[in-house]
DNA sequence: GTGAATGCAAAACCTTTGCAACTGG
DNA sequence: CCAGTTGCAAAGGTTTTGCATTCAC
């Protein structure tokens, strides 16, 4: 709710603002997405934080280097990068989905109270036996609990 | 559930109307929470089918027993059967909430063509080596792909 | 040049809320 | 009796859509 949802995690080597354009615009093409400033920008608020933003807080963020940038262009960029992965769309139980650009695998953490999402190493993906006829693309775990600053918080 | 549509499925195990309203009773007791017509009957509208209703289905189904029911009340009594662990809420990527009274550890599969949802056994949750401090509640696996039948056909 | 992407506003969609009347314990 | 629940309608928040204009390829 009100807290700002901050949500740090393992150290990455993320490093903010490179100048390789090359991946997006190439994964666009592939998809047979054009390349915009648009989603340049918009991938690149993505990279420049590692909380879990949702599609307003890219657009806030987003409008403060391109003023003229509208919400439902917000929208188009963020569906184009997930089209092509390079983001992730993460699905919450409350509020509106959040967006991810790091495509390791991994699993997110939800914080039950103050609703952080964090990510969380999750080398074996898959281990589940289906039915005889299922075909998995993709897996996607969601832990819910308390993260340590809450807990800690509560004891 | 009643009368109508009669003819496929009289399958279900369940019965019509059992008299054991025990457990609804009690579990919404231990809450705090009422029992009411409209709780025991959106709850049986969830047993009677398999499938994982969204809140306008499930008030849909049940409108067609209990006609002055509201969405508000559904949208309530969907809430009250979650809290007291009856049912549980599935959070999709696309649409509505689903929700699902099946309370045995499973997981659930996501056929992306044709948007269907499945449960699937996963006894071991878990298995996840969190950071020191967060503390696990709840785990929840998704699984994207193709069901058996779309997978056949498109094949 | 041409189709795709943008910006804007309105619509659609899902869920919650306020409130008077009702009811379960 | 009284707090919790219902039904209704209206509001709230999120995402999509229609359309004229602009832009990437």
């Amino acid at each position: 709710m009100g807290g700002k949802a901050g949500s740090f995690l393992t150290a990455m080597p993320s490093a903010g603002k490179q100048k390789t354009q090359s991946p997006l615009n190439e994964r666009l093409a592939i998809g047979g997405l054009r390349f915009t400033p648009q989603r340049q920008h918009v991938y690149d608020v993505l990279l420049g934080r590692r909380d879990h933003p949702t599609a307003e807080e890219v657009f806030i963020r987003a409008k403060s280097d391109m003023p003229d940038i509208s919400m439902a262009t917000v929208y188009n960029c963020l569906t184009a990068l997930v089209k092509c992965g390079l983001v992730r769309q993460v699905t919450v139980e409350r509020g509106g989905a959040r967006f991810c650009p790091n495509m390791q695998e991994h699993c997110h953490f939800y914080c039950e109270t103050c609703d952080g999402v964090f990510d969380v190493d999750w080398p074996k993906a898959g281990g589940v036996d289906l039915p005889r006829g299922f075909k998995a693309q993709r897996y996607e775990l969601a832990i819910h609990g308390q993260c340590p600053a809450c807990a800690r918080r509560s004891n």
